[in-house]
RNA sequence: GCCGAAGUGGCGGAAUGGCAAACGCGGCGGAUUCAAAAUCCGCUGUCCUCACGGGCUUGUGGGUUCGACUCCCACCUUCGGUACCA
């Protein structure tokens, strides 16, 4: 019973993570192992994670997943004797840094790039491989250069245009705020008013580019449910424009825009968006006070909250009619907000017979309601709800018993021949507000002509009108355009941004004329377009990036970051690139070949609750969110937001217990000092939950290798995965002998059994990291571990193989066992280790015999045994026998390698 | 509502038509130790049974199949995204 472990000789003393990972790192910086350069004939693989935005918390245990998944393929390749591009860089521009300025009026840059120079240290002791020589901050003067000449190529190209665009304007704050900053109309910092103002905006015309931005998707190899969310924003809509006009005012003409043509003949009342520009002049006098009323509502509502209330549909009549295209009938027209202003053409034709909310708002203002779409081409009295599906048309004269694409034909030529429409297509997608009122972002490289009292010097003040309607573009000779040096970041009472401030900047002479800049910056994302291709060629001077460096890297071969972007992100990415594929700079359609998303990291903690009087109740009680049907209770209400026990309808309060509060006590989670049970809750990291993870204190705790090891080993990639720290000691134990193991290998030659489970973990590592399956890559060493753990002696070309195995996922300890196993060289180049196919198959096998479908025995058959033997062998078996006995065998099923199966009866 | 992903031991997960629970955490028992930690070995889905052994089990209910975690239909739950897009 007790002999294996009498032979192992001791280990050869303890791994020393804190002391092993710092050497090795510096090893690879000093001889630059990862710097990457390409060499004529082998194969390239561009590895790129999404760069972060330096935040002032430092790494996140989020970040090091997909970065860690990226360094296993990019070491892996390199083994391949493939040439590898694998760079990182910093997203740095953004609203923190700003708010930062703000608050202590320190230069945005400052504390940026001290953000940075942390992340860098933490992802450096991480042991990723970046070729570090090619590191870039979007802040750069010398990235920032580029990023304004591909916006000046847009201007140049017709892509870049200004507009008036309502945004949220909160004048207390001093500053134009983003959708997610208003709450309720009012300001989230401050709750100041807030108010829709229409203000001059770079636009980008992203919609020129919709059709092909829908259509290449088809080009690469992403996850099925990103593509559709693409589809879906572009949101390609095949239909008509309809036009109507006003009953007793010839001039006033608007059209609808509708996918189902074939209903027009329904069509019982028209309704404009409150923003839609005919609004004011069809309104009669009578309807003017309740029209204007409920515009100016639907003004102070920001987009969400309008989009919020979908329950009731709302809505006031202008009092105008409009003169129906084809049957010459006067429909009402209204104003409702449930129409958008900015999709379409802001007003549709009210179909209740044949769309839900048509249906929902005619029945909310008892407005007609007629069927011209039947499922049986017979009329029905009344309709119970909207019929949306295809049909028969009925009711529409000429076209009836038409069905309905047929009949949506029909009527769109009908129109076309008589002027009142013509089928049109329309996008979800809008064009891309590109200017933001803020300091820290590039600056446009735009200016404008300025006319001036005579002798007027608006550097001193001088009242100046700005021609914004004439832009002129920077020469690109004179790029970068760098922002001022401000002392203060506020933003002040000027929406056009803290830049305008800045007289000296903003205003220059040229040829004796004054001038003005573009006081707008670029938006975040500007920066994050087109990181990419600076990484080919990060040091050029007088290109973003050479046609060799993008013909030797581009394009990238896998790109590895959150789904949070999935739209976003990449769709801007996206077409920036096909614009410079119009100019001739890129040479592929779509920059990203493959594409996959990280799982999310979710924090753990442990829920219990207390009651009014601070009582702690286990965490499995049974609670409801209101109180509504649970009996009723007498006592004060307390100030936290409660919960109510169903049993008694007491409010008892959320609590939450960190990992180490609690203890196993067979097999329920039970608080240390409390003792009552709890419940293991999976939720977002956040500091409230006190369930965050910091990667520096598992670092310091049990090494880089091991968080690397462990966030791979917790499960798929792309799941969201709860972080559990008691969960890490499996791989810190898989360490730890993996070293010891491989540390007092021998000379002896392997044997066969050893040698073909060797070549079976070859196999599926192998495969399993191309696959991106790392937790069962690590498993799967394990297995091999624990086998070369129970053997009396470890043949060295075992350990070998392990330690070039183990390379990619855990480098700093395969570095030392390759250095103890006597190789003085870094293995970070050695070859990655073959398998030998026919040591990867058994030639017997035990496979399972079934009787009706039930394991019943086991028979070791030979790989390629045939049926009879089969039959033969498996009836022999013992087990087997009794289900066997005076039963007739109806069908005997073999898989050879595989399964056995009598059907008898 | 719609779109997407997913539901498997006490926990993270493995197996995508062929012996469910690999690997790991935790737990139990043992070896080692003066003792502990570390390490090593064994057991560990669940129910019935003294045992031998057997039944049941991959969210629920159906179906296809000799055979289903895996494929099909319906439903429930959770998570993520999105939203009056005419």
């Amino acid at each position: 019973m007790t002999d294996s472990n009498a032979s192992s000789p001791a280990p050869k003393g303890k791994y020393d993570h804190a002391e092993v990972e710092p050497r090795w790192q510096k090893h690879w910086e000093e001889r630059q192992t990862f710097r990457a350069a390409r060499r004529p004939g082998k194969k390239k693989r561009y590895l790129l994670d999404m760069f972060p935005y330096p935040s002032g918390s430092g790494l996140h245990v989020g970040h090091p997943e997909g970065y860690t998944a990226t360094d296993i393929v990019a070491r892996y390749a390199r083994m391949r004797d493939e040439d590898v591009l694998h760079p990182m860089g910093w997203d740095a521009f953004g609203l923190p840094a700003e708010q930062y300025a703000i608050e202590t009026g320190t230069h945005p840059s400052v504390k940026t790039y001290e953000n940075i120079a942390t992340f860098r240290r933490q992802l450096k002791m991480l042991g990723f491989s970046y070729d570090w020589s090619r590191e870039l901050a979007t802040t750069d003067d010398e990235y920032v250069r580029w990023t304004q000449w591909i916006f000046l190529l847009l201007f140049k190209r017709g892509l870049a245009y200004q507009d008036e665009i309502p945004v949220n304007w909160c004048p207390a704050l001093g500053t134009v705020l983003a959708n997610e900053e208003v709450v309720d109309g009012r300001s989230e910092r401050g709750n100041h008013p807030v108010i829709r103002t229409p203000l001059r905006q770079w636009m980008l015309r992203i919609t020129a580019y919709a059709d092909r931005l829908a259509e290449d998707l088809s080009e690469v190899d992403w996850p099925h449910g990103t593509l559709t969310m693409q589809r879906e924003w572009i949101g390609r809509s095949e239909g008509a424009e309809i036009e109507f006009s006003v009953d007793g005012r010839p001039d006033d003409r608007f059209s609808v825009f509708t996918t189902r043509a074939d209903t027009l003949l329904g069509v019982t009342f028209v309704v404009l968006a409150p923003e839609h520009p005919l609004v004011k002049s069809i309104t009669t006098d009578a309807q003017r006070a309740s029209v204007d009323g409920y515009v100016a509502q639907a003004q102070s509502k920001s987009d969400r909250d309008r989009i919020a209330q979908t329950k009731t549909k709302t809505g006031v009549p202008t009092g105008a009619f409009a003169i129906h295209p084809l049957s010459g009938e006067k429909v009402p027209v209204w104003v409702g907000d449930y129409v958008i202003g900015s999709y379409g053409t802001g007003a549709v034709m009210g179909v209740p017979g044949h769309d839900a909310r048509d249906f929902e708002f005619a029945k909310a203002f008892k407005l007609a309601i007629v069927e011209v779409v039947s499922p049986d081409g017979k009329k029905h009295e009344t309709l119970e709800s909207a019929y949306v599906e295809d049909g028969i048309a009925v009711n529409s004269g000429e076209f009836d018993g038409l069905k309905t694409p047929d009949c949506s034909r029909a009527i769109v030529k009908k129109l076309e021949s008589i002027g009142k429409g013509r089928g049109k297509i329309t996008y979800k997608l809008r064009d891309w507000v590109f200017s933001r009122q803020r300091y820290w972002g590039e600056p446009i490289p735009i200016y404008f002509p300025v006319e001036l009292p005579e002798g007027g010097d608006p550097q001193k003040g001088a009242k100046a009108i700005i021609r914004f309607d004439k832009p002129i573009a920077i020469e690109e000779s004179e790029l970068p355009l760098r922002l001022p040096n401000l002392s203060d970041f506020r933003p002040g009472d000027d929406p056009a941004g803290p830049l305008a401030r800045s007289l000296e900047w903003r205003f220059f002479q040229k040829d004796g004329q004054w001038y003005a800049r573009e006081t707008n910056t670029m938006p975040q994302w500007a920066g994050s377009c087109w990181y990419y291709l600076r990484f080919l060629d990060p040091k050029n001077g007088s290109e973003g990036w050479s046609k060799e460096a993008y013909a030797d890297w581009m394009p990238v071969d896998l790109y590895v970051g959150g789904a949070e972007h999935a739209v976003l992100h990449l769709l801007y990415a996206r077409f920036w690139h096909k614009v410079l594929y119009d100019a001739g700079f890129v040479r592929d359609l779509e920059p990203f070949k493959k594409l996959v998303h990280q799982g999310m990291i979710l924090g753990t903690s442990y829920r219990f609750y207390r009651s009014v009087d601070g009582q702690a109740l286990p965490g499995d009680l049974s609670v409801a969110a209101e109180p509504t049907g649970l009996p009723a209770f007498k006592g004060a209400m307390p100030k936290w937001t409660p919960v109510f026990r169903t049993d008694t309808g007491e409010p008892v309060q959320e609590c939450f217990a960190k990992e180490e509060e609690i203890e196993l006590k067979s097999g329920d989670p039970i608080h240390r000092e409390l003792g009552i049970k709890t419940v293991l809750i999976a939720d977002k990291m956040s500091k409230s939950r006190g369930n965050v993870v910091n990667p520096d204190d598992i670092v310091k705790a049990h090494g880089a290798d091991c968080l690397r090891l462990y966030e791979m080993f917790m499960g798929p990639l792309e799941a969201v995965k709860p972080w559990q720290s008691s969960q890490i000691q499996g791989v810190v134990r898989f360490r730890d002998r993996a070293y010891a193991v491989c540390t007092r290998a021998t000379n002896d030659a392997i044997d066969p059994e050893t040698e073909r489970l060797l070549h079976r973990t070859i196999k599926k590592v192998t495969q399993d990291v191309e696959g991106l399956s790392f937790n069962t890559a690590i498993s799967t060493m394990m297995v091999f571990t624990n086998h070369l753990n129970g053997l009396p002696s470890v043949p060295k070309e075992a350990a070998e193989k392990l330690a070039l195995l183990l390379a990619p996922f855990a480098p700093h300890v395969a570095e030392e066992i390759w250095k103890e196993l006597g190789h003085p060289e870094s293995l970070a180049l050695a070859p990655w280790p073959s398998f030998d196919p026919k040591l990867t198959v058994d030639d017997k096998i035990e496979i399972a015999v079934q009787v009706n479908g039930k394991v019943r025995g086991q028979v070791l058959l030979a790989r390629t045994a045939s049926e009879e033997d089969a039959r033969k062998a498996a009836l022999e078996i013992d087990s087997v026998k009794p289900f066997m006995d005076g039963k007739t065998i109806k069908k005997f099923i073999y898989v050879p390698a595989r399964i056995v199966n009598f059907v008898v009866g």
